[in-house]
DNA sequence: TGGTCATTATTGCGAACACAATCATCTGCA
DNA sequence: TGCAGATGATTGTGTTCGCAATAATGACCA
C-alpha cells in the first residue's frame, strides 16, 4: 500500500491547476444543488421539471403539437424515455396523443387546455426561481460571459 | 383553443430577456451533453463517472478511507444512494467494507489496491477529456468568470 | 411494382437512485 | 445508571430512463 501515495503523474497529461480545479468543481457542484432547488420549488404546482419542459416546449410548438421524434430530440431524451415521459402527462390529462394523419408511424403530442392551464400556473413560480437562484445574482457582463462559454463548449461538442 | 393564445405575462414576474434565456438555456443543454460526451470517454477504463467519483474521493482521504455519511454527503447522495453505488464498486473489488472501531454503527469504505490500479488507470483519460471538451476552451479569464459566477450562485444556495 | 433500408414509436428488461421504514448504536442528561 | 432522542447504514418499494428488440410504415431505387 506504500506505492499507493507515489505520484500519479507521468505521462503527457497536464493536470488541472487550482483555477482550473475551483471552475470545473463549482461548476459540477452548483449545476446539481442548483436544479434541486429549481425542482423543489416547483414542487407546490404539481409538475417535476421534466413535465414542465414538455409542456414549454409543446406550447412553443405550431399548434401546440409535436412529433414525438422531435420532442425527444429537443428534451435530450431517448425515443423510449419520451414514450415514457408523455405516459405520466397523459395519464395526468396535460397532453393527448394524436396519430398523424400525414405520417401513420408518428404519433403526435398535442397540448390540452388543462395542460396549458397547469403551464400558465406553474410558469410564474418557475421563471422567479430560475432569477432568485440564478440570473438575478449575476450582472449583464457575467451573463455575457457565461453564454458565450457554454456556446463555445457546445460548439467544440458538435463537432 | 384560441384563448390559449392570450398574453400570459400578467402579474410581477419579469419573464427572461433574450440574454438571460441564452445563458440559461446554453448552460442547461451544454450541461448535459458536456457530461454525456466525459462519462463516453471513461467508458473503455470500465467506470462510470459516478464510480471514478468514489474512488477519487476515497483517494483524497485520510488512509484511503471514509464513513458512508461523509462520503455521500462529498457524491450529493442519500444514504442508500451511497450503498447502492458502493455495492458496485466492491463486487469489482475496487473498495471494501470495514466496521470502524471507533463507532460501531459506522461502516469504512476503504480505497483497494485493485482500486487504486483502477483509479490510475482511469485518470488520466478523464482529465484529457475534461480538458478536451471544457476546461482547454476557455482562458484563464473566462475560466476566473466561470468560477466566480457558480460560487456566487452555490452562495446563495447555501443561506 | 417489389424489395431493401431507413424512420418512428413502443415494450421488456435492467440500472441508478430517492424516500420511508427499520435496526443498531451512540450521546447526553436526569 | 438508564432512558430519550440523534445518528449511521441498510433494505423494500417506486420512479425515471437508457438499451435492445420489435413492429409498423415510409422512401428510394432497380
Amino acid at each position: 500500500m506504500v506505492r499507493m501515495s507515489s505520484n500519479i503523474a507521468a505521462a503527457q497529461t497536464r493536470f488541472l491547476n487550482d483555477l482550473e480545479m475551483a471552475a470545473w468543481r463549482t461548476f459540477i457542484e452548483t449545476h446539481y444543488d442548483l436544479m434541486a432547488a429549481i425542482e423543489a420549488d416547483m414542487a407546490p404546482s404539481g409538475l417535476t421539471l421534466g413535465d414542465y419542459q414538455v409542456l414549454v416546449t409543446l406550447s412553443e410548438a405550431d399548434e401546440h403539437r409535436m412529433r414525438m421524434c422531435d420532442l425527444a430530440s429537443i428534451l435530450q431524451l431517448t425515443p423510449s424515455g419520451a414514450t415514457r415521459r408523455l405516459d405520466g402527462l397523459v395519464r395526468s390529462g396535460w397532453v393527448v396523443r394524436l396519430n398523424s394523419d400525414v405520417d401513420r408511424r408518428v404519433m403526435l403530442a398535442v397540448l390540452t387546455q388543462a395542460g396549458w392551464d397547469k403551464l400558465h400556473e406553474a410558469l410564474h413560480p418557475h421563471v422567479n426561481s430560475v432569477r432568485e437562484h440564478f440570473i438575478d445574482l449575476l450582472d449583464e457582463n457575467e451573463l455575457r460571459a457565461l453564454a458565450s462559454t457554454f456556446a463555445k463548449v457546445r460548439e467544440a461538442l458538435e463537432r
